[in-house]
RNA sequence: GUGGGCGUCGUCAAGCGGUUAAGACCCUGGGUUGUGGCUCCAGUAUACGUGAGUUCGAAUCUCACCGCCCACCCCA
């Protein structure tokens, strides 16, 4: 047998009808708010990656799916935004006027090791406003991930906020943070030991007691904000406060992603194992130049939905999205079937669901079937009723059943439906 | 890359050195009624991850490999 290859997930049939009720939601909120479908490559360019998302982060050095194929180095989409930055420009997206707004459904691909949600093949959708660095833009991007988490029944998910500065306020705070770890050193965990270097905020975050007291009283990068970014980031919290958004201000939150400025953020859960971020986005206001397009901020989250799914199931959620049919027409004897695959063709032409039997079974085992298939009617025809134009017509949910004159069946069952739905 | 746990019919799950390797669910057929869900009867399965080793004897013990899961790291 050849298996699914490590870190991939079937969509199974019994589960695809959430699939479908989660990305009908986010379409919908998303066209409520203006947003727009941008749906970009699944390959690119290996350094479109590299120069957006960064070459020290982890994602960029050991977790991409690139390969080489006529001398040119692609990959897999690591996370949606680099994709849509380019589209952007590339396209001259900006031409047609600011804000642009741009949402995205898509799968992702990080060769990681696998753990409760985190796979190698995962799915997210986001959003992105592009040409404004209002605060505005942002408090809309999160309010818009808040009303989609709250439309499909999550209410725990806590929001947490921060500001990561400009790149003035960023450099100058990381100075301050390695020289105020500088003189420990050598006691930092060896994870830390790394971090100092490459992103000595995330020392910040360590769960190692000995760094958890190393950094007491260390800088705090709120601290270290401009006029501008102070500013930024309490008219931020004021907007919130508006939306009536609960959230909390968490000096540990920092996108491991490089090209964030200014707001960061994250929906997370305590359903979710030790990967507790639902939702992770922010501003990145130097992107789109970084990467060649004209100077234009930018801000948008990513969702996962894998993740989603894992707090929906751990909070008991039921999902709208059932797969059953409406009726199960059933014929016995060569004429009455006759008879019962023609009713089911118009029937389906009122645009109901339909099932017949097609390993012609006995009624008992077809009964089985439509109850396994959890249909809502049965209509029986056999050669009595044939013979006085009728069908007998049983509601599955009560047992209860009645002799329909054929002519008569289509408008009784789609009134009966009419009524359930 | 580093740790820890687990691999028995399609699924769940007993068994822990000698058993015809339980049981339940699912599925199929049938009884009560041309008719499901409840009930009763019957039926179907090449199930001990793979390979070595220990032993008179291994699903049970040892080792290796493979696979799955969880945690670190990082992130959706």
């Amino acid at each position: 047998m050849i298996s699914i290859p490590k870190g991939m997930k079937d969509i199974l049939p019994s589960d695809s009808g959430k699939w479908q009720y989660i990305e009908n939601k986010f379409r919908t909120i998303a066209a409520k708010y203006g947003f727009s479908e941008l749906r970009t490559p699944m390959v690119e360019h290996t350094e479109l990656f590299a120069r957006g998302i960064g070459d020290t982060t982890d994602v960029v050095q050991k977790e991409m799916y690139s390969f080489v194929i006529s001398d040119r180095s692609l990959t897999l989409k690591p996370e949606g935004t680099a994709g849509v930055v380019r589209s952007f420009i590339e396209n001259k997206l900006y031409a047609a006027g600011l804000p642009a707004k741009y949402f995205y459904i898509t799968p992702c691909y990080r060769y990681e090791k696998m753990q409760k949600g985190r796979q190698r093949e995962f799915h997210q959708f986001g959003i992105e406003i592009f040409g404004s660095d209002n605060m505005l833009a942002d408090a809309e991007v999160i309010l818009l991930a808040y009303d989609f988490l709250t439309s499909v029944g999550i209410d725990d998910v806590k929001l947490k906020i921060n500001s990561i500065g400009c790149r003035n306020c960023r450099s100058t705070y990381r100075k301050a943070l390695q020289d105020f770890l500088r003189p420990v050193y050598d006691q930092l965990c060896d994870t830390c030991k790394s971090r100092f270097e490459k992103n000595p905020m995330r020392i910040l975050d360590c769960k190692d007691p000995d760094c958890k007291k190393l950094v007491q009283g260390a800088p705090v990068m709120l601290d270290y904000l401009d006029d501008d970014c102070r500013n930024a980031f309490e008219r931020l919290k004021e907007l919130l406060d508006i939306y009536g958004i609960p959230y909390e201000v968490d000096p540990g939150i920092v996108r491991g992603l490089d090209y964030y400025t200014k707001t960061a953020f994250e929906f997370v859960s305590d359903k979710l194992g030790s990967q507790s971020t639902v939702c992770g986005g922010g501003r990145y206001d130097h992107l789109v130049e970084e990467l060649g397009g004209p100077a234009t901020p930018g801000v948008g989250f990513g969702l996962g939905i894998e993740r989603l799914l894992l707090i929906l199931e751990a909070s008991g959620i039921e999902l709208p999205g059932s797969n059953a049919p409406d009726v199960l027409v059933c014929g016995l004897g060569a004429s009455a079937q006759k008879a019962a695959l023609k009713l089911a063709a118009d029937l389906r032409g009122s645009g109901m669901s339909v099932i017949t039997d097609v390993m012609e079974r006995s009624l008992k085992a077809q009964m089985k079937y439509a109850d396994r298939l959890g249909a809502r009617f049965v209509v029986v025809i056999g050669e009595d009723e044939l013979s006085k134009g009728s069908a007998v017509l049983r509601n599955m949910a009560d047992s209860s059943q009645e002799d329909v004159k054929l002519e008569d069946l289509k408008e009784k069952l789609s009134k009966l439906l009419s009524e359930i739905r």
